[in-house]
DNA sequence: GATGAATGAGTCTTCATTCAT
DNA sequence: AATGAATGAAGACTCATTCAT
């Protein structure tokens, strides 16, 4: 009997998300239209009905799948009992981007500017990205904290602050390289570096 | 045919993208209708078409003058002769966006995703923007630059790799406000000064 | 300026109520295609749905003018002060419907069977009918009341259950022209004469 | 392939029309779909169309059996040797009818209402449900008669108007039912009575 | 015989744009 | 210049039916 196994099904809606942005990082998420998902997935239009309601649904699995990827991919290095130092965190976490993008087919800056302009207007998507990009904040936050303890930044500023600046970092490194073309790794790392460290033995 | 004015056609013009940007920070610019701007604009169909040939153009000229109000709100900061030092220089920056967002209705973190979300799949409005985040990063490289004349941050490093640094703070900004809550302005100077006085308070 | 008079508006509602029920009376009222109604009315789609929001509200629009049109011919007979006689009253009422079906080109019968139907489904369009049909059944009462005083019919009888039967006949004469084919009015007469006159035309 | 028993395959098939009728007269013959007919048969897709080749053949059984059911139901009173007297004719049929409903959860009167509007765009289903009423106006004809030779009514009227008017009044008490409620049996019963009888031996 | 995933033509509806007035 | 009714192509979604298993 042809009732398909979880992971059949879990491997079509795969197939349907990959598709969706493949067209959704071409054109934009609303321009897209479901004709073009469909054609890109190589399925029919009811097959798709079959493994998500509607559009909201659709673009709502595709922003979860994205959060949970990034994440995945970022965790390694956010958690590490000793945290590199900060440029050469700044250089890996980067790197793990650039390399993320190579390998799939997607880039996941130009992802990302998307998936935050649709929660812009989107409360469920909103809160979703929400969510994930609080965690990032504590988990640099927390990061922070080593850095000062180890000294590789000065000890004074509030972590919570200093964390905040972090996340704008890398967000901001996320942004000029969907503006302007990918940043290297090296020179963001190099950028880092050279607001922290070596003031000329301060008051020399 | 009574022919309008000049001032008068410009003033219909910015009747029209001031209602388009009403609508677009409300519900995303491609989920917009026409029909929407042109009710908010209390015109009617035809008026808005006399004024720009279609939607695209609509949309264009609506990111066009949305660069153009970012930048003269923040060009006399990038400009000054004797920049604020790093933590003032973040502080009065943001500020200048909160304070505006605040005397309009509109929330320029909020347009500044949806901008540059759109400009992923616009080549035209991609130009516009690159264009001009080119420039920021050259002025706020110049910045950079007397920063380490002045002895506010080390003199070692590339300027050109730290004023990308700064330019991902900024932009990093604000998305984390667009995306988790306005951060307040000194609340971002805390965050630069605890990453860059490497050293407590030796100088100052 | 192009804005069209009350009078136009009325007249293009009643151009697309018209060519819908030409269309149900062909193919049923489910059966039928928004697109089918749209061609016979000689409009655009996007017409049709500036006069009315959906095929929802065209279907209670097209069941209400239904009853209006209907409850027009039929009251004249209702409320005359000296009602016909029983047998002429059936005669002059099921005349009326047979005239307007042949001046127009739409068979009441038929009509009024999909009317009837569509109503179990659909709660708006049953209190529209129940409504009427209520008020159909007390004039018939109080016809039936004159019938009794001057003699017509015996006076011992509930004149609201003679009322109901009174309905039924109609109700049923509609039906059966539907089904089996018209029903003639001197036919219909004299078969309610041949229930009531209990004695071989004694007085008349 | 195990080839099922005829009595089994009858079942099937019962048991799907059942479904049918109980989703059609949820939601109306055309707005009930394959599926939930499926759903509420507790059967597969493929399975039905085991048994039914199209929708189109499904519903055409199910107004089959609906005549079938019914006939049976009233035949016993039609046929009597002896009948009814008019009143406690019009009161025994319309007492069938609501004891049928009552026992089965399917409401005859609003399944009627269905059928005979989809009646009216189907010309099998036409053909079926005029060939069953013509015999009901035949054997109420026959009523009639034996009536009229009994003296329940008045001899005069032609037998074939007479019948006509008593199918309708069963017909119109079904519209009735359906739309104003239930009507009940003995007011039904008066109703007719009050027609009928007791001239107050007016000429005589 | 039975299943239910898949199909794709067809449905309702929206919306950017035009044009007679 | 300005209006807004009208257009019709395109969009999201449904559903009767099939067929590989």
């Amino acid at each position: 009997m042809p009732k398909i196994s979880d992971d059949q099904r879990q491997a079509r809606r795969d197939q349907i998300l990959s598709a969706a942005w493949k067209c959704f990082s071409r054109r934009g998420i609303h321009a897209t239209s479901m004709e073009e998902i469909i054609r890109e997935a190589n399925l029919s239009a009811g097959a798709v009905y079959l493994y998500y309601k509607g559009k909201d649904e659709l673009i709502l699995a595709a922003i979860s799948i994205y959060i949970q990827e990034l994440r995945a991919l970022l965790l390694p290095l956010l958690l590490r009992e000793e945290p590199f130092s900060p440029a050469a965190f700044v250089r890996e976490l980067t790197k793990s981007i650039v390399s993320h993008t190579q390998r799939n087919d997607l880039d996941l800056n130009v992802v990302a500017l998307m998936v935050w302009s649709e929660a812009q207007s989107n409360s469920r998507a909103k809160e979703l990205l929400a969510a994930a990009q609080l965690k990032y904040r504590d988990e640099l936050t927390a990061v922070v904290r080593k850095w000062q303890k180890r000294g590789d930044i000065a000890p004074g500023g509030k972590p919570t602050s200093i964390g905040r600046a972090m996340l704008s970092f890398f967000l901001g490194f996320i942004v000029q390289s969907a503006m302007l073309g990918q940043i290297d790794p090296d020179t963001a790392a190099k950028g880092i570096e050279g607001l922290i460290s070596n003031r000329p033995l301060s008051g020399g």
